[in-house]
DNA sequence: CGGATTTGGGGTCAAGCGCAACAAATACCG
DNA sequence: CGGTATTTGTTGCGCTTGACCCCAAATCCG
């Protein structure tokens, strides 16, 4: 691998990087305000736009009726036929969507399987959507690359499913897999990593750059890191597994219940059984939650909230985030009370570390997962738009 | 702040760092080594090197024997001249010394002292060692700038001391107050953050990206954290404070005492105590523990270990280091039996996390909190070598 | 002692960004 | 409604800087 850092080469690519990577997160953009955010020269800004646009990842539009003095500058936006497949495979059903480097979907499907799906079955269905979409109504895309968010352990160095244990896959080389099925680029990462992308990029994180992200799902806690507004993997890829924590206990709750790890205190199950629900969705869940009233109800969801807090406690002495997002099931626990929350963290964790600290709820909603598998299905052209 | 990054003399400038940041952390290099380690051609290193020559900060060598065919090499060195004073102060002693850029310590003093030392001492006492310095051995030294090491919470942003609970100082701008009594720019750290700096750059974590550190000290657990091969701060600095951590039960161990921190528990204290030591340094402290094998000892040794390990797992689970290094009193404690430990580990942890994980103790002695403090005061020389 | 090999040195080349001057498009003001 | 101020695109030039090429130097080996 030719180091290009440190040549002109490398200028000019990390230039076009830093333009294409600012229309991507933030929509378009006039030209003056990229040479207000990348420092650039108006003219090196300008030329570096009609590369990205001929390139075909960038599109200028007529300038927006400003309503301010001096001459209009032209917008420049990320071409909407610039596509990734993002994949989403769950224990019931797989989702697959077509997501355009400007953040919208333009396609999503929901394949509900009555079993569990398997590797070369969820590749089959990526390249089965991939052939409808590329022939029907996303002819004239340009589909760059496909994006998978697993739940379970993904290696980072060459795609593989150490262990999905709701999938019951394991050492699983789906990114080989599903590149052989499409033909095109692939990347794999960890679900909850991927919405802690996602929530960084375009939810409830935006411009955070020390952020810890906790998802509660059907089947465990999982989580994903931004240290210094880059997402952390570890040294295989495998950070933010949260719910494997022991948490301790907190010396003012029940010492009885914190022998387990996190995820088996603090729980979907749990609470939908505390509830009285069979089964059911988040919104059931949340609804359920905020009609019960009993003691009983009160008290696991207090419960819970305290052994979260200690979990939380740990992650912001250790990490000293500005945020801390919630999503899931958390996120659905944490509204009950989002104060008392913040607050047993405050009287827990370092004093210093929680004054600066937020708790918030995730804010995307459930394409988070599709719009951070895209995310890394696009990493590739946004690092080097030249590509190679 | 202008942004350099993406015009040339923001490559320039990086390239400068990044030949002078090679020959700082491996030393003396040949140019033709250079050339292979930057990527860059071989006439660009010679000019960046004559460049860092004329500035002072390297020095051209004679080519190395080397016993290779082909024309020798000229040894690029860093310039030993070059040094930053490197402060650390306890409760008990004032540790300066200078530190040269070339790693090494050039003049060391340890200045006890009968009473807290305040702030203001502080900066006395390092004004007047500069001073003595600059007159007489160092004459010819070029210093740079001060690294300050204080055992406590340091706000990154001005480098004030938010709370330092053993010197009694809070809220104490330490950085502003040792720069007005030097006039030498600063550099404000935590003792334990800097540790994991200098074991990260020469010592036990060499050439490791992601890794874990955890410093024993008398009065508590600190630590600081390398991910993706760069130091955690956090959104404030306070990053990497394990003790005040509450790391749960192993459910193989005794319940009883684990409603406590992490510090609380596992402790030199308690260690001092059930070896029958009224005070006692770490040397003390290893041989009173490697003497002592009564079953007292051993209870709390491992009890302190399962606890120890538990904490581990935590930080392993979230962050997928690759190494976790052990510096102070949980050096000695884990060497009593470092095996156990990292079965322990990996136990407990994820499989998959804990597959690649090593544990080793701190290679650096003494002197790894003054290695520390200088890296960050070279730090804005080694970032930019021409300065604003 | 001469050929092979590796590397430094100097001159030239080319690429890319900043800069400055000019042109264009809009708002503001009388 | 027209002139002016303001902002920004456009164009051409120049400077900086790393790459490239060729030759010289230094060492090893036969």
């Amino acid at each position: 691998m030719t180091d290009r850092a440190g040549t002109f080469d490398g200028v000019h690519r990390r230039n076009l990087s830093k333009v294409l990577g600012h229309v991507h997160l933030e929509g378009p953009l006039s030209r003056a305000r990229l040479t207000a955010m990348t420092g650039l020269n108006r003219s090196t800004v300008a030329s570096l736009v009609a590369e990205l646009n001929a390139q075909g990842l960038t599109i200028e539009q007529a300038p927006d009726p400003t309503n301010r003095v001096g001459r209009p500058s032209p917008v420049v936006a990320p071409d909407p036929r610039v596509l990734a497949i993002a994949v989403n495979p769950e224990v019931d059903a797989i989702t697959i969507a077509a997501v355009g480097i400007d953040g919208g979907i333009r396609a999503r499907e929901r394949i509900e399987v009555d079993h569990l799906p398997t590797p070369a079955e969820t590749a089959e269905l990526v390249a089965s959507a991939h052939d409808r979409w590329r022939t029907g109504p996303l002819r004239d895309a340009r589909i760059v690359g496909v994006g998978l968010a697993v739940p379970g352990l993904v290696r980072a160095s060459d795609g593989l499913v150490r262990f999905a244990p709701h999938l019951l896959w394991s050492d699983v080389p789906i990114r080989a897999i599903v590149e052989t099925a499409t033909g095109l680029p692939t990347a794999v990462g960890n679900d909850a990593s991927l919405g802690a992308v996602a929530e960084h990029l375009f939810g409830a994180g935006r411009g955070v750059d020390d952020m810890v992200y906790l998802n509660g799902g059907a089947s465990g806690i999982g989580g994903g890191l931004i240290v210094h507004g880059v997402p952390v993997g570890g040294s295989a890829g495998y950070a933010g597994e949260f719910g494997q924590n022991r948490p301790g206990i907190d010396p003012a709750g029940d010492r009885r219940a914190t022998g387990g790890v996190l995820e088996d205190e603090v729980s979907r199950a749990r609470l939908l059984e505390v509830v009285g629900l069979d089964h059911g969705d988040e919104p059931a869940l949340a609804a359920a939650l905020a009609a019960a009233d009993s003691p009983a109800v009160t008290d696991e969801v207090e419960r819970q909230l305290r052994i979260l807090a200690t979990a939380l406690c740990n992650a912001v002495n250790v990490l000293n985030p500005s945020l801390v997002v919630l999503g899931g099931f958390l996120a659905t626990l944490a509204e009950r009370d989002l104060g008392a929350l913040e607050r047993a963290v405050a009287e827990q964790a370092m004093p210093a570390a929680s004054e600066g600290l937020s708790i918030r709820v995730a804010a995307l909603g459930e394409n988070r997962l599709l719009i951070g598998a895209a995310e890394i299905a696009f990493a590739d052209l946004l690092a080097d738009p030249l590509g190679r």
